[in-house]
RNA sequence: GGGCGCGUAGCUCAGCGGUAGAGCACUGCCUUCACACGGCAGGGGUCACAGGUUCAAACCCUGUCGCGCCCACCA
């Protein structure tokens, strides 16, 4: 207990606070007697900084924990990091060139994987040091990381069970090839972007003098990409297509390579599209990949890793080495003067992009290792359907139907060298072993010398039992029986497939069917002022540790629950934080103004006994404040908290009650009036704090402290405030 | 081509069946012993448009227009 300063400067005790309760133990679970209360984080990547969206996420999970936890539960906020495979090897690929030290295939495998965890280990602790500013009361005591010890031998264990059940296997298909981080990537990974681009009409020259039923001796197929040409098996028409049906098993002469290949039907072909014939190349195209393999087809593949051209059946040796693209050129320069080239349509059309990589993604032929996602799916969506775990807002749950509904096969293999190393051995003529360890494979294998697969898995594939092994799966221990599932999972709707429908799976799957939380809440997006995409590019980045040093913790944390609304997208303008920081000023100055009257805190949660009108009033209106609060959580509106308390702390409390109650305290006034006054005052502006922390924690905690000798601190004190009499007037 | 969401005061948004609300911005007054990062008072909206249901609609239904996002193999 101490006076309260003429200046409200959050800077002055925030990080004081914070350090305080770390070290006194505040964030780790500790009323065993206690209904527990789990939120698990989305682990931020091990090597990024907090960006504005982070705030978000972090700070409404902050508000459900500090709330939960005022409120009696057992409060725990798991907390850890992502290692993140793809996207920090390309932030150490990066830093390597820029440093000009040799690059990643330079350095080797070994070298360079100790260079990234250097690196982890360097900037390791950015974000979490960063998330502590925020103000997040996670349970730092058991901080995990995706690639430590005991996850290592969680994902080990999940992929080699899922092996042994055949819900994971090995298999050679069309993968969506990124040529510039040179890896496959999933579905997800792949944006599709419009581009101006255009249309080619080859003729392709029926052979052995067969002529069209109209008389012309070539047949017309289009493609916006001339090369893959090189890689065609065959030309498919529809066989209701009264053009070709005389055509149908004769053959035509692929230009440039000088190979015959079959016309064949098949319905891929839509009479209604272009000429009606259509091009296939089942190694470079998913939709002629199943068409070869309907008739028996061995695709032709012309790519390397690098995408350039690769000395494939006829393709002449001029070709052999360029880079798709030089190709493409080259392939429409060689038509042309064959003259078979019929038409060069511009037209705007849809590519497939690497979402990291930016550059062109291939369909490509590769051996990978694939979960079988449509039978994992299933109970997943069962738990949904049956709402075992409901999402908010609801109507998230369509979307995640959606695609469960028509999951493709989830390739979780990369051509990486950062993440966790597939578990399976090779001997010499291409058997592979799936276990545990090296010696486990090795007694599969035998005599055979057996070789590591090389490739790292998905990140996702671990980030998926983030909800189980963070809490020491597969040992069953104490904390997962206790801890799992959680309550609520909160993230953004963007990562609902990359990310909540996996765990989704992996959770029913290795749990007993127990899905990994209750609810899913999906908050927005944080656009700038204007409503844009917040990008480095752009320029128009708000950086939340600026806003934390001008604004205060506090003032950034309300505004984004105030803001945060039914998972809206969330447009944030400066003004607003500005706004809430002279809230906490506010509040700060009432404070302050009570101390000066003689007012201090309360010893107990119940309202002291009251005959003044007045103070009857605002005792009611605690009471109401406290069960709008308490609608508002149930409910996950953010906004209806944040306004609520607003609401009542300024309008009510500080416009009215104190303006009310002055002439009460004055020399002149009752003593009796005067001391019951100064009680429900103490009495109110704790129960104000107690209401604001979860969203203001440090300014709360700062004055609960200067306003009485307490003997805990305020977030750990547990205050059913909403149980307060409705009506004590 | 499917799916979702949004169009309410100058701006950002609540309200989702009972005579239009908040914050910011704006106007006027006030440096009154908590606070000018403040106080008091005030101006400002045919709730996108058109039909319908209802005693009653910003709120429910149908359609139209505009904006945004997600998913999808028109080669």
């Amino acid at each position: 207990m101490s006076l309260i300063d003429k200046n409200f400067a959050p800077g002055d005790f925030e990080e004081r606070w914070y350090a305080h309760w770390e070290a006194s133990g505040a964030f780790r679970p500790d009323r065993p007697e206690a209904k527990p209360y789990t939120i698990i984080i989305p682990p931020p990547n091990v090597t990024g900084s907090l960006h504005i969206g982070h705030a978000l996420d972090n700070t409404l999970q902050d508000v459900l924990i500090r709330w939960h936890r005022l409120n009696g539960r057992d409060a725990r906020w798991v907390v850890g990091t992502d290692h993140a495979g793809i996207a920090t090897q390309m932030v150490v690929e990066r830093q390597l060139m820029e440093s000009q030290q040799p690059g990643r295939t330079a350095m080797g495998r070994a070298a360079f994987v100790a260079k990234v965890w250097e690196w982890k280990a360097e900037s390791g602790d950015t974000i979490t040091r960063q998330l502590r500013r925020l103000g997040a009361s996670c349970d730092w005591a058991n901080e995990r990381f995706t690639m430590d010890e005991g996850f290592n031998t969680a994902v080990t264990r999940v992929f080699v069970t899922l092996f042994n059940e055949g819900l994971l296997y090995r298999d050679k298909r069309l993968v969506n090839w990124d040529p510039k981080l040179k890896t496959a990537i999933s579905d997800l990974e792949v944006e599709s972007r419009e581009v101006a681009g255009s249309f080619t009409h080859i003729r392709y020259p029926l052979a052995d003098g067969v002529t069209l039923a109209d008389g012309r001796d070539h047949i017309i197929v289009a493609t916006t990409r001339p090369e893959t040409m090189l890689g065609d098996t065959a030309v498919a028409v529809n066989a209701r297509d009264t053009r070709y049906q005389s055509v149908i098993g004769k053959f035509v002469k692929l230009p440039i390579t000088g190979r015959l290949i079959p016309i064949i039907a098949d319905d891929h072909a839509d009479p209604e599209l272009g000429s009606g014939a259509v091009k296939i190349t089942p190694a470079h195209d998913f939709n002629d990949f199943e068409v070869g393999k309907r008739h028996g087809m061995t695709p032709i593949n012309i790519f390397d890793a690098d995408a350039r051209i690769i000395a494939a059946e006829g393709i002449p040796a001029g070709y052999v080495g360029l880079d798709r693209f030089v190709a493409r050129k080259q392939v429409i320069a060689d038509l042309e003067a064959l003259a078979l080239i019929e038409l060069i349509e511009t037209k705007t059309i849809q590519m497939p992009y690497g979402d990291r990589s930016g550059v062109v993604v291939e369909p490509w032929l590769t051996d990978q290792w694939y979960v079988n996602a449509a039978e994992l799916a299933q109970p997943a969506l069962a738990a949904v359907k049956s709402g075992e775990t409901q999402f908010v807002p609801k109507s998230w749950e369509k979307t995640y139907f959606n695609w469960m509904e028509n999951i493709q096969p989830w390739c979780v293999s990369r051509q990486l060298w950062w993440g966790h190393r597939i578990p399976a051995w090779y001997g010499p003529d291409g058997q592979f072993f799936v276990a545990e360890n090296e010696a486990k494979a090795q007694a599969l294998a035998g005599d055979m010398l057996l070789t590591r697969d090389a490739d790292v898995l998905d990140t996702w594939f671990s980030s998926a039992l983030w909800p189980f092994a963070t809490l020491g799966w597969p040992e069953n221990t104490a904390e997962l029986a206790r801890h799992y599932p959680g309550d609520v999972l909160v993230t953004g709707f963007d990562i609902i497939f990359f990310w909540v429908a996996r765990m989704m799976m992996q959770g029913m799957h290795f749990m007993g069917e127990v899905p990994p939380f209750e609810t899913v809440y999906c908050h927005g997006l944080v656009r700038d002022a204007k409503g844009a995409k917040m990008s480095k590019s752009k320029g128009n980045t708000i950086d939340p540790l600026l806003l934390i040093d001008k604004y205060g913790a506090d003032a950034l944390r309300f505004t984004l629950t105030a803001m945060e609304s039914q998972g809206r997208d969330i447009k944030l303008d400066e003004k607003r934080v500005e706004g809430y920081r002279n809230f906490a000023t506010k509040l700060w100055n009432a404070a302050r103004f009570c101390q000066s009257n003689g007012i201090s805190g309360s010893t107990s949660v119940a309202p002291p006994p009251a005959n003044n009108a007045v103070n009857r009033w605002i005792i009611g209106e605690v009471a109401a404040t406290a069960r709008a609060l308490e609608t508002a959580i149930a409910t996950f509106r953010f906004d209806a908290y944040a306004d609520a308390i607003y609401s009542f702390a300024w309008n009510r409390f500080c416009d009215w009650y104190l303006e009310l109650t002055k002439p009460l305290l004055s020399e002149a006034a009752d003593p009796v009036v005067a001391a019951e006054t100064r009680a429900v005052s103490g009495w109110a502006l704790d129960q104000i704090l107690v209401m604001l922390h979860p969203v203001m924690p440090f300014l709360t905690e700062e004055l609960w402290h200067k306003l009485g000798t307490r003997s805990r601190d305020l977030l750990v004190s547990a205050w059913v405030a909403a149980d307060l009499p409705v009506d004590a007037a």
